[in-house]
DNA sequence: CGGCTCTTTTGGTACTACCATTAAGGGGAG
DNA sequence: CTCCCCTTAATGGTAGTACCAAAAGAGCCG
């Protein structure tokens, strides 16, 4: 019952990582394809003539690598897992974390990228795909009329439209880098729907903006960008003035 | 001889991530600064209340993650070290390799990189940066006047001076971007300076765009941008063409 | 036939022992 | 007194064992 590949055991010093290498490349040269699974700990153990903690930590650099997912008990084992952009969005937001970043750099940043995404968008992407973000907007403003705003759900729906909007651009680039941002600062953005009436005002011209690029209409739509991100600046001004006089609590 | 950090003991199912978790927290709230050094893997044990297997592993995961740096022997243990590009560019290459991303991409999208950038370095940096940046095209204009062009050198300097410009932008996240696109695959760009003719005609071209940032012209600094652009397009087509016909070998 | 239990597989954890490497300190030679 | 080498201790790296917990499937019982 010795599985079909075969892995040469290791003697050196980092033994560990010399395992992990190994079976990244078994699984970056499709020798198992994703779905697939790798030997139990205990066999590959007997195939690499190591430890079992060697072969332990092995695994568990490809689970953070993203290349494997770990299930427990009978038939479980490391499965291959295709990489999607999460996880590559996690490591640059763990290092933008790590830095000093101020609002002003994101929004400055994500104005550049958002208006050559509706460039791109309007030129590339097709009339579904339009008329569906224009209809993804649409139950945003639902949501905002129906309930007691949900913050949570508000951010969640923001941010699926704006990786919506990014996959339109056709370019796999801007939808890692809306990815990562998303992930490592969506906090700032949610800053716009805490307040009743930035969210309205944000809601209405994401829905603008979209019908604009479903009219493919690149010079309105990117005044809408603009507008988005005047709102944006504004309420966190608006925002750092509150903080400086605090109201009444504390 | 305990640390200053109170480690809580688990004893939940999912231990090892539990205790990678607190010391990943604990070192972004810099409660360990940088050069600092965790407790050995003995220490922690005892702190955690857990196996040095379970330690072994959060240690692992935290070195996968670029958060600390691992030496043997006397004074050895984890370091914490800053995270740098590299962890971010390697995660990205790694994506980028499954994916399928085509250099028309990833040009693309430099350049709507490179163009906000110039905007941004033309209202920002100071003169002596922008000098700067001019005086580095020039040293890539004596390189390839020089010598017999040595192409690792080339694309080095090439890579420095692309980083010195994103800094000019004075916007960190346009830096590390770039940092993380370099790279994950600078093999794209030393295309341009395998042609002698191409190399020469881009490194005259990189000169004029600096010369015109230095000038605050902003348009003829963008013309440049799209010459460079436009260059690297016909460099690839060239080699793509030369790729369909194979010229003698093989 | 359906649901429950028991067994087997497999990851998760603890503990121990030993090796390899490295830094630091002590002792001897000059 | 100074410099070099050797010993020593601290620490990560590896092997091996034992046991626990979870999950899936087989088999039994109602």
């Amino acid at each position: 019952m010795t599985t079909q590949f075969t892995f040469t055991p290791v003697q050196i010093g980092r033994a560990g990582e010399d395992i992990a290498i190994q079976i990244e490349a078994a699984i970056l040269e499709q020798k198992i394809l994703p779905g697939g699974r790798l030997p139990s700990e205990r066999e590959l153990q007997t195939q690499f003539q190591c430890g079992r903690g060697v072969i332990r930590e092995a695994i568990g650099a490809l689970k953070q690598k993203g290349f494997i997912e770990i299930r427990k008990g009978a038939k479980g084992g490391a499965y291959i897992k295709n990489i999607d952009v999460a996880n590559v969005g996690e490591s640059l937001a763990l290092f933008l974390k790590q830095q000093q970043i101020g609002p002003d750099d994101i929004s400055e940043f994500r104005e550049t990228m958002d208006r050559t995404i509706t460039v791109l968008a309007i030129a590339r992407a097709s009339k579904a795909e339009k008329e569906g973000l224009v209809e993804d907007t649409e139950k945003l403003l639902q949501l905002l009329d129906d309930e007691e705003p949900d913050k949570d759900n508000l951010g969640k729906q923001d941010r699926i439209l704006n990786i919506r909007f990014a996959k339109m651009s056709k370019n796999p680039i801007f939808e890692w880098v809306m990815e990562a941002i998303q992930h490592g600062f969506s906090s700032y953005d949610y800053a716009l729907y805490d307040d009743h009436e930035y969210s309205r005002e944000t809601a209405e011209n994401w829905h603008a903006t979209a019908r604009h690029i479903a009219d493919n209409n690149p010079m309105k739509a990117l005044n809408s960008i603009s507008a988005h991100y005047t709102l944006l600046q504004r309420c966190m001004d608006m925002k750092k003035q509150n903080k400086e006089e605090p109201p009444e609590d504390e």
